[in-house]
RNA sequence: GGGCCGGUAGCUCAGUUGGUUAGAGCGCACCCCUGAUAAGGGUGAGGUCGCAAGUUCAAAUCUUGCUCGGCCCA
């Protein structure tokens, strides 16, 4: 009946109800003598309204520089930032990135230390040189025409503008730094420190210029670094070329056929038409056999012979006759022998023919084998006018640089197609998975052919251009021909294209098809095809020997040879007249310092530490140099009679005493005689006018930060660098091989990578497929601290994911949080000192929950330590809610709202809860920094103040009290039982409130009194006996709710509220 | 194509050297409270641990293959 009445009069609102609840209304109301919780700290956050305001009052009082003077003396920690690229608005890796740098200067500097923060922007390079050509080619303007010095300052302007923009919205997520003195690799300081630097490897000898097939970009003209590029699927021309085997001296089948006159081939396949034209030899893997196959001409019954009707046929015609020999690696793919053969067979023009009597050739048998050129018959039949010939030398403004030899032999003439092809031994990266087992080599454009080719003593040619074209004095398809193009060019290397048709006239085509289909480098920037082209550049050599520490005095006599191509064996810097016992002792490669550099670091996650590893182990030598415009000039002079570059300190210092006051400008502007002093003559000299790679410029960022005067609380090394996983080659690496090539060292103590964002359903965002996901959205939104609690909850280390049920999810968990600081400010209000109870002498369940403050504060701080941001805020976030919200603040609810103020047991709760509550704010603010500091404002107003000023809180050691934990986790489970034990009733709508419920429950398992464990069950009774619920029979007392036997009718007061009531 | 890393409830994450019925918080559903109230409390439903084999008395955990996703490389 009663649940019944109470839905109808529920129904009935705007009735006046009759029931026993109504009644009790008549008596007195006590709702004025409860003491409730009293806060102005508003529920709804409200964030993107109210942390610009934070964000100016921290601003104002100088919170960062506070902070510093705060900590003055205290021990460091240095997070040395990575300088993200000055160009275009942040996006949400930038946020995830900055956010967790925020995370650990704070979290570092709420344990007590002076964790000073220094920005820093990357500004030179390729992306925004981009943009300002871009932005003259808009105008119509021509960038050539443009000043060198006019086009810098522009770009410098340019890399001005986006820092100031990604510096305010870095500032708005609530990241604390020093944001008025940031680093920019522009600065005329830093310019100065990293041609300093640069100048200490060309001083140590860890310099030299060689030729090198590096990725080249025909369309930016310019080398690019392995960062630089992307790779793309695209859909390439294929082709078979036959090259006619003259010679065979290993091969005695082959030898017997080519003396009878038989015109032999080998078979290559390449997916770039282009790099026949600089073809210089073939390779064979030794352990490869190939098959002797005929050739023949489809449908062509005038060349039937008798031998014909013997042979096998792959193809479909029988009636084919041969016309070639064609060698190709015979080989099983997947059991299956002859695939090689057969593939060929389909793809080509002709038809392959094999049968059992075809000669098989082991491929070492090819060592000494000769071939020719498929265009050396045809180009050495002299066009009319000659023009295809080439004329003479004339030296190419590409290569200025006399003394490293770039003349090919076919410079001059076709020499260079009609002499021989050796067979070169490959068999390190020739396979029979792909193509004929056969490899064309050009050693200008692949880095297996140039050091294949340099071991056999053939150099690169240069014969195509930066823009892609073939040189003017090249004898095939030269710049100026009307068939010429760029080797990119699709057109130029179809199957219908200049090469292909020519090799087809050339009776050497076997197949061309447009239908390759691979994935190919292109420039990340232009998305343009890239290729690999030798080019003259400087680079760092990884396994050259040289001393741990540097030389202490480098004299002038002492001059690196720079070494084309290949790092020498053995340093050759050491001064004369040094012991060199020592020297020896302390001689180490570049990669080797790394190494050893990367096993002393700490890698946070560890398996952050193979993947630098393998890739310091297996990279190639560093290539320093760009021939570009904006960035630092690589500030070498180079003799003109030996190609050595002058290492002269002296001239060395004025160069970097120049940059200091005029950056990187110094170089082009100068008057280069006055670099070089009396004791040189310009004249004997080129200035190299490379510029470097950005990647040195960011490798030396922990210098000219870390180590500079102008950011005394830097020091160097750092105690920590933190970016996303790809930094394992690009910043955690070049940082570290700068620094490993001038100190022997890392400039890290600790690498701690993170990494990628992807989209809801964990793909990558990217601005095509529309799932990217705006920081700046979400501020605006829902609030920086939000996306700051986001970033704080999930696994770093992994890519993790973002999108609206996720950050729902998070703002679910922030509102639960806020909701528990808003009760305890509620809680807290007017507490006084007067009235604070030492812990000691607080109840059980106050110490109890201490000592579960005292076990969180050390997991807390070990997350800290470990950067276990999830972890850090899942502890933080379930003690709130399971300790605090669901356990301690609702059993003392009844103590905080009615027992006297002056009641003991509510001053030790007070107290309690101001323990909690300046642990809990403190604990927060490093994650929340806008409502940490909103709570602590709502409490302790003052505009001077901040919570990111305090220090960790102190737990008293005393307050972890394992007895105790385990003598309340046994009641906590009891507790458990109980409250399900009264679920049913509810359900049932026997009881409403836990208050209503009178309980039994075996007592004697349980350290506890009856009295106390009914308070913290939070019912009417409970006794001891079997488990069991009933209703209880006693009457509500009218202030505090709870039903007692001495309340003879709901609405009176029981004596407890009595006695506060009236004394 | 190669190397490395990962895939556990709707979401974010735990799951020690293989060992009971795979856990937590949030969300969700339902209930209570209406004195933390666009809040608070309780109960409950959700998982073939990416898929498939194998090793084992026993596999989320070890092995292999596959698949999906990511980073790096080619």
């Amino acid at each position: 009946m009663r649940g019944v009445n109470y839905l109808l009069n529920r129904n009935k609102m705007t009735d006046t109800p009759k029931n026993e609840a109504q009644d009790a209304a008549e008596k007195p109301d006590y709702k004025d003598t409860v003491f409730l919780p009293k806060t102005a700290f508003p529920m709804k956050a409200g964030l993107a309204n109210k942390e610009p305001a934070i964000l100016e009052r921290w601003e104002n009082i100088g919170l960062y520089e506070k902070l510093r003077e705060n900590r003055k003396g205290a021990e460091k920690f240095i997070l040395h930032d990575g300088p993200p690229y000055a160009n275009g608005n942040i996006h949400i890796g930038h946020a995830l990135n900055k956010t967790l740098k925020d995370l650990v200067v704070r979290s570092q500097s709420l344990l007590g230390k002076d964790a000073p923060y220094v920005p820093g922007w990357d500004c030179h390079g390729l992306p925004i040189e981009w943009k300002i050509e871009e932005q003259y080619r808009k105008k119509k303007r021509n960038k050539d025409e443009v000043p060198p010095s006019e086009f810098r300052a522009e770009c410098r302007e340019y890399a001005d503008k986006w820092v100031d923009v990604q510096r305010e919205e870095f500032k708005r997520l609530g990241v604390m730094g020093e944001w008025d003195r940031p680093y920019l690799t522009m600065d005329y300081h830093a310019e100065a420190t990293i041609v300093s630097e640069l100048l200490k490897f060309a001083e140590s000898g860890q310099l030299y210029r060689g030729a090198k097939p590096v990725m080249w970009s025909p369309v930016e003209k310019t080398a690019l670094a392995e960062a630089e590029v992307e790779y793309e699927d695209i859909t390439s021309t294929q082709i078979d070329v036959a090259f006619e085997i003259t010679a065979a001296p290993n091969a005695p089948e082959l030898q017997k056929l080519i003396d009878a006159g038989e015109k032999i081939h080998a078979v290559i396949w390449t997916t770039t038409p282009w790099t026949i034209p600089v073809n210089q030899a073939l390779a064979y893997g030794a352990d490869i056999e190939y098959v002797l196959c005929d050739v023949r001409k489809k449908v062509d019954i005038n060349w039937i012979d008798d031998a014909s009707t013997e042979i096998t046929t792959v193809g479909s015609d029988t009636f084919d006759a041969p016309v070639r020999k064609a060698l190709v690696a015979l080989s099983e793919i997947d059991g299956i022998p002859w695939q090689l053969v057969k593939a060929l067979d389909e793809r080509s023009s002709f038809s392959i023919h094999y049968n059992d009597r075809s000669p098989i050739i082991k491929g070492s048998e090819l060592a000494g084998a000769m071939a020719k050129h498929p265009m050396a018959d045809r180009l050495s039949v002299p066009l009319p006018d000659g023009e295809r010939l080439g004329e003479g030398v004339k030296p190419s403004d590409e290569h200025p640089h006399p003394t490293l030899s770039l003349k090919g032999d076919g410079l001059k003439d076709v020499s260079f197609f009609t002499k021989p092809r050796p067979f070169l031994d490959g068999s390190s990266f020739v396979t029979t998975e792909a193509g004929t087992g056969l490899v064309h080599m050009s050693p200008d454009h692949g880095e297996d052919d140039f050091d294949l080719c340099k071991a056999n003593g053939i150099n690169p040619v240069f014969a195509v251009d930066g823009d892609g074209v073939y040189r003017e004095d090249w004898a095939w398809l030269p710049r100026g021909d009307e068939r010429a193009g760029s080797v990119i060019n699709k057109k130029f290397t179809a199957k219908d294209g200049p090469i292909c048709s020519d090799l087809r006239d050339a009776g050497a085509l076997l197949s061309a098809s447009d239908d390759f289909q691979h994935s190919y480098p292109h420039s990340w920037r232009s998305k343009a095809k890239i290729i690999y082209r030798c080019t003259p550049q400087w680079f760092v050599p990884m396994d050259k020997l040289s001393k741990t520490k540097e030389p202490q005095e480098v004299t002038d006599t002492v001059r690196p040879e720079p070494v084309e191509g290949q790092s020498a064996p053995h340093a050759s810097t050491s001064s004369a007249g040094t012991d060199d016992v020592q020297n020896e002792a302390n001689e180490l490669t570049l990669r080797q310092k790394a190494v050893k550099a990367i096993a002393d670091t700490r890698f946070v996650p560890e398996k952050g530490r193979n993947r630098i590893s393998s890739m310091v182990e297996g990279r190639p030598d560093w290539v320093l140099s760009r021939q570009r415009a904006w960035g630092v000039p690589i500030a070498l002079f180079l003799d003109r009679k030996t190609g050595d570059y002058l290492n002269d300190p002296v001239v060395n210092a004025r160069i970097i005493e120049a940059f200091k006051t005029g950056g990187a400008d110094a170089w082009f502007n100068a008057d280069h005689q006055e670099f070089l002093g009396d004791d040189y003559n310009l004249d004997d000299y080129d200035i190299v006018t490379d510029i470097l790679d950005v990647w040195f410029d960011s490798g030396c960022t922990h210098v000219f930060t870390l180590e500079s005067d102008i950011w005394p609380s830097q020091s160097w090394k750092a105690d920590l660098y933190l970016e996303g996983s790809d930094q394992h080659r690009g910043w955690f690496q070049s940082s570290l091989l700068e620094s490993c090539g001038t100190r022997g060292e890392a400039p890290y103590k600790a690498v701690l990578t993170h990494g990628f964002t992807m989209d809801k359903n964990g793909k990558k965002m990217s601005k095509s497929l529309g799932n990217t996901i705006d920081p700046k959205k979400i501020i605006n939104v829902n609030g920086a601290d939000i996306l700051r609690l986001w970033a704080a909850s999930v696994d770093y280390t992994e890519d993790h994911r973002i999108g609206d049920e996720i950050l729902k999810g998070v703002t679910d968990t922030y509102r639960k949080l806020r909701n528990t600081f808003r009760y305890m400010l509620g809680g807290l209000s007017d507490f006084e000192e007067s009235e604070r109870v030492a812990p000691s002498d607080m109840p059980e369940l106050e110490r109890y929950i201490l000592h579960r403050l005292a076990i969180v504060d050390a997991q807390l701080k070990e997350h800290i330590n470990n950067f276990a941001f999830g972890p850090y805020m899942r502890t933080l976030s379930s003690f709130a809610q399971d300790d605090l919200s669901a356990f301690f603040f609702d059993i003392r609810k009844d103590c905080l709202y009615c027992d006297a103020p002056s009641d003991p047991k509510r001053q030790a709760y007070r107290s309690a809860m101001d323990i909690l509550f300046h642990a809990l704010t403190r604990y927060i603010a490093p994650v929340l920094v806008f409502t940490a500091e909103e709570i602590w404002q709502s409490r302790y107003p003052d505009e001077n103040d901040s919570i990111h000023l305090k220090v960790w809180p102190e737990v008293d050691a005393a307050w972890q009290d394992d007895a105790l934990n385990d003598k309340w986790a046994l009641i906590r489970e009891a507790r458990v039982a109980v409250t399900e034990a009264i679920e049913p009733l509810r359900r049932d709508k026997i009881i409403r409130s836990s208050l209503e419920a009178e309980v039994q429950y075996p007592l004697q398992d349980l350290p506890i009194s009856s009295e106390e464990f009914t308070e913290l069950c939070i019912v009417a009774d409970l006794t001891d006996g079997a488990l069991s619920v009933t209703k209880t029979e006693h009457h509500k007392c009218g202030r505090c709710w709870r039903l007692l036997p001495e309340v003879s009718e709901d609405g009176d007061l029981c004596g407890r509220c009595e006695d506060v009531i009236h004394g």
